[in-house]
DNA sequence: CCAAAAGTGTTCTCGTTACACCCATGT
DNA sequence: ACATGGGTGTAACGAGAACACTTTTGG
């Protein structure tokens, strides 16, 4: 067994233990003024209680059980954390394995990207642990170990994800206006989208229908603004080719 | 420490190791009649001597030392099957990590795409080892254990890649005509590509510029073709909106 | 001079952007 | 009525695909 003889002395084990960690993203709507909880990206974070590096925030995740795959694990895990049946999309985005990067035994990461959908006045906010909280991605605190890189790694990847993929239906609600879709895909990419053409282009993609149903308007008046949904709830690559399509 | 409790009991430790395994690719020239050899997309395959899956083809890698990290351990490991100095790209493509990927212990494996250049006449056929062999990837062999997922895995990364990144590079020698170019492009894709339209949108996107040499022509006459290069020779992504650019 | 291969120029199409204009509702 | 926001139409732009045409070599 000529490619894993080298780690056949399974006494002293330079063990390794493998873990997940997720930077779960929601978009908060805008800031309900008595919270101060400003609008954006937000990650789910926790407050370490212990050495090392006590006081800073970490990813939720933990240790793979032997039964498990990383992808099973990450939802376990999470469920800890916050509601399962809200988040909408779970991925890996990378493997973080450098030997320091956590004291002690050697731990190896596997990152994932978790989606939970934008919270709407209707459903309650769901409950999350004492010691969690949503912090913005524009403004991270200190984070525990390399967790920072993770979150970005996240971030970047889900950026990347938002204008070729479907993907966005794991940050709306299961239906929305074309102007809180807006809303959500500004605050994702960090930049400003046009909601005409965003409507156009999603439909053309047939990634998009109207309910039927309007969504009442403001208090300084205005036309009713028509809901949508997504045509499908789950991942797809809607636009694979930049160039060199096939002919 | 909460999130790391489940396996702070270090002895009767369920073990596992963490393996690394690269796909890694590179375009073969059309047949050279006597070996038979196919042209297209390869793949760097070794048999197995031992069982299990005695006989089939796997990837080449092994377990990752203590010391290094995950992407330093594959480029290591590459070193005993192929010059190191010829790859030319390596990535992560993911976490394989079924509980039953491998029989024995629980082993978890980090999955590479490699990239190594086309063999042009100049240079000699690198060695590889013997029981170590190309294989095309639309006539993949028997393959042990979850390798041809892996394998397949990376192709697509591939594949999504060459269209927004300028990924070919790694592909390319390091001076080709634009019909050396094509047939890179063809066979790794899977799809014909005009060569009219290659050149210019590489030049286009600053990817490609002349040397100023030229190619002898073919055996029955025709214009000698002009020699390029990429300018770069490092991966960059080169078209990252496929939609929402912003304003 | 003809065949073969490489390179150039032109048109077509399609998707995205930008922006003006029309529609529906509350006050 | 009119202000306020939602929705539609349309022109401009850019990138890629398709294809005809020119250029340069060997026989």
């Amino acid at each position: 067994m000529a490619h894993r003889s080298s780690s056949s002395s399974s006494r002293h084990v330079a063990d390794t233990s493998l873990e997940v960690l997720a930077a779960v993203f929601t978009v908060r709507p805008g800031g309900t003024p008595h919270t101060g909880t400003p609008p954006g990206l937000h990650v789910l974070l926790w407050q370490r209680a212990q050495e090392p590096d006590l006081g800073r925030w970490a990813l939720p995740g933990g240790i793979v059980l032997p039964s498990e795959d990383v992808d099973a694990s990450a939802s376990r895990q999470l469920a800890e954390k916050v509601d399962l049946t809200r988040v909408s999309h779970l991925e890996q985005i990378g493997v973080f394995s450098a030997p320091d990067r956590v004291p002690g035994v050697r731990t190896v990461a596997t990152g994932f990207l978790g989606l939970v959908p934008l919270i709407t006045q209707g459903d309650h906010d769901p409950q999350i642990p004492a010691d969690t909280a949503w912090h913005p991605v524009d403004r991270l605190p200190e984070m525990a170990f390399d967790h920072r890189v993770i979150t970005e790694r996240a971030h970047q990847r889900l950026q990347a994800k938002l204008s070729y993929t479907n993907l966005a239906f794991a940050l709306a609600p299961a239906s929305f206006t074309v102007a809180e879709l807006r809303r959500i895909y500004t605050c994702a990419l960090g930049h400003d989208v046009d909601p005409t053409n965003l409507q156009r282009i999603l439909t053309r993609r047939g990634m998009l229908e109207a309910t039927g149903t309007t969504a009442p308007p403001g208090p300084s008046g205005g036309r009713p603004a028509a809901m949508y949904r997504f045509t499908l709830r789950e991942y797809r690559v809607t636009d694979p080719f930049a160039a060199f399509r096939p002919r």
